[in-house]
DNA sequence: ACAACGTATCGAGATATTTCGATATAATAT
DNA sequence: ATATTATATCGAAATATCTCGATACGTTGT
């Protein structure tokens, strides 16, 4: 994951209304299961209502939500797939991944010589 | 450090000219000195103007870029300092702790039951 | 076929961010 | 004292983001 990706992650992150829908996501994401094929499939995850109702407090659709949720998406933060005639939301854990090798791999103070 | 502080760095870091100064302060920031009296400071740092160096390639100085470092210190991820007619910027490094940390927190696919 | 549902997209207004030049200020050098 | 240097701040234009209502579209139920 290139650097730029991680840029974008950082921007869709630091709008608190992202940060809390990627938070219910991320407490909401289940384990995957693998089939005998050796196919990793996600199980279950959140439809854009269950986001909706959870951020907004009522239970109606929100355009606004779902522009963050696209948001998310492009940055690679999410996972977006139809399921009949609703969209199941889930966390992309290697985008969680690529945040922390980021900031992990900075160089820090003690690290390197001192001009 | 709350969860809003690290909302705002993930915005601060959000932004490709500020995260390209962040990371030059990374690399520059150096070790601190511990006086006899126990105190710690910091030894060195970079000047703006070296940091606009860095970022335009031009010498000379820019509002843009001080807008930024000034982004980056309101959101907490650097120390700006004066001294004499230099102000000297230097990383938080307990900011990069606090951000990783939030991430390591959030919640994972497998370490929830599943409704 | 039609109605209801879940969601996306569009358009517009409100607000925020970014950039840049001009001016201001404080510290240093002459 | 005056000039120079390093940086900050202001103002304005350009651009991007956010929000919300209206409309559109595909899916499911009747």
């Amino acid at each position: 994951m290139a650097v730029s990706d991680v840029t974008a992650m950082f921007k869709a992150l630091g709008d608190p209304t992202r940060q809390a829908i990627f938070e219910f996501l991320c407490e909401r994401c289940c384990p995957v299961a693998v089939e005998e094929t050796g196919e990793v499939h996600q199980v279950q995850g959140v439809t854009v209502g269950e986001v909706c109702c959870h951020v907004t407090g009522s239970d109606k659709f929100s355009s606004t939500v779902s522009f963050h949720i696209k948001e998310l998406r492009l940055a690679g933060l999410i996972n977006a797939e139809k399921n009949g005639k609703f969209m199941i939301c889930s966390v992309r854990r290697e985008a969680v991944d690529a945040m922390l090798a980021y900031l992990s791999a900075l160089p820090k103070s003690d690290s390197s010589l001192c001009n």
